[in-house]
DNA sequence: ACAACATATCACCAATTGGTGATAAAAATA
DNA sequence: TATTTTTATCACCAATTGGTGATATGTTGT
């Protein structure tokens, strides 16, 4: 059935590393982090440990290059041309925080990395955190800092704890059945609550 | 120096038992989840490894009895007397989440606590998931839904998000040196940025 | 004193961990 | 073809893991 053409080599680095890689998302989806062991990771691509320490300098290294792979921010983008400044970042903030709610709750690899920040402070991990603080530092210091003025910081803060909560909320929401103040979280009606939780908070801090 | 009544016998269960659970705790503290070994819980505790499967079953029986030793909602109590039902919880939703992100934030405990419960879902981290529910039960069904009313739910959806919001930030500024949305989450100025945000909120939310 | 019991230690186990040098097999090059 | 380089496997290592039965030592009651 699976006839390959036999002009491409057997023997691919690149696709070994590949291997390697996804045998690292499948892990951390199915047992988690306790399960990242340098013999499982090699069983589960399906070939030898070696490999490991040849291609990616080790365990961490290989880990590294994982995280590195997960482009995070990939989903923020600003799609409206720059034609939103006139309200001061109000619907772009919204946007942002709700598709963030939708996003991390679906891609579970996210998650897991988000964990990672708070469990080790890995040197890949900072450059997502620096990603994110860059990311921002776009929407804060072009939009939302001249709008707010002498109330830029609580902005930010606002920002800041609205994001987090969302992370808290999703990941909680994936590893755990009971409620949270509540309210379902896995279900439809009680996310639709947190997403007008979210919206009513933006709104109430444009006013 | 330490001159102690041979009275007290040298062999104590329930002494031994203590000093198991603070090596947990210990270890925890420097080595983190990853540390908690079976043998290095018992060499912290200076005691034989047989003991953790004498007294608690096993290395899951003792972290079960570690997290339920915990007493998380402590410090969360309602010392107004019910005078305060007459502005439907407003001031103590402000002191409670106030008082929470300085208390998670000085808790180290407790961050590993709750890091936990996105971690893992133990049977003995659902006692602490019920508290909270149990705790926050009481607050919404006796005060804020009769004041909100039509609107009870968003506001539940709205303490979720600070709650979870502030305990990702104070777990985040231990575990992190960076910033989060340009933030110095360990910086005296930083963290009332984040106080005057929740406060903002929370007189948003009532207006 | 003695036994009876609770408390704690020890020696040892099989399985798994991370890690490496020698070697085989495939590909590229000549 | 023969040679060299890359890719991958294998066998093996020491250290550590969780776990237990036999044994020692302290404590209590008679």
């Amino acid at each position: 059935m699976e006839e390959e053409t036999e002009a491409k080599p057997f023997r691919n680095k690149e696709k070994s590393k590949q291997k390697f890689l996804y045998a690292v998302e499948k892990i951390l989806h199915t047992k988690g982090f306790s399960g990242l062991k340098v013999n499982d990771i090699a069983r589960t691509a399906g070939l030898d440990k070696k490999l490991i320490y040849n291609y990616f300098g080790g365990k961490d290294g290989l880990i590294d290059e994982y995280i590195r792979s997960q482009d995070f921010w990939s989903n923020v983008k600003d799609e409206s041309g720059g034609a939103l400044i006139k309200d001061g970042g109000k619907k772009f903030s919204k946007d942002m925080l709700l598709s963030q709610f939708d996003y991390v709750f679906k891609n579970k690899n996210i998650q897991k990395i988000l964990l990672w920040g708070l469990l080790d402070n890995r040197r890949s991990l900072k450059k997502l955190a620096n990603d994110r603080e860059e990311n921002g530092a776009r929407l804060f210091e072009g939009i939302t800092d001249p709008h707010f003025e002498k109330n830029s910081k609580r902005y930010r803060a606002i920002i800041a704890l609205l994001i987090s909560g969302i992370y808290y909320l999703d990941i909680y929401a994936t590893t755990n059945d009971c409620t949270f103040c509540g309210l379902d979280l896995k279900s439809a009606d009680g996310r639709s609550e947190i997403e007008n939780a979210i919206s009513f908070l933006i709104d109430k801090t444009y006013e």
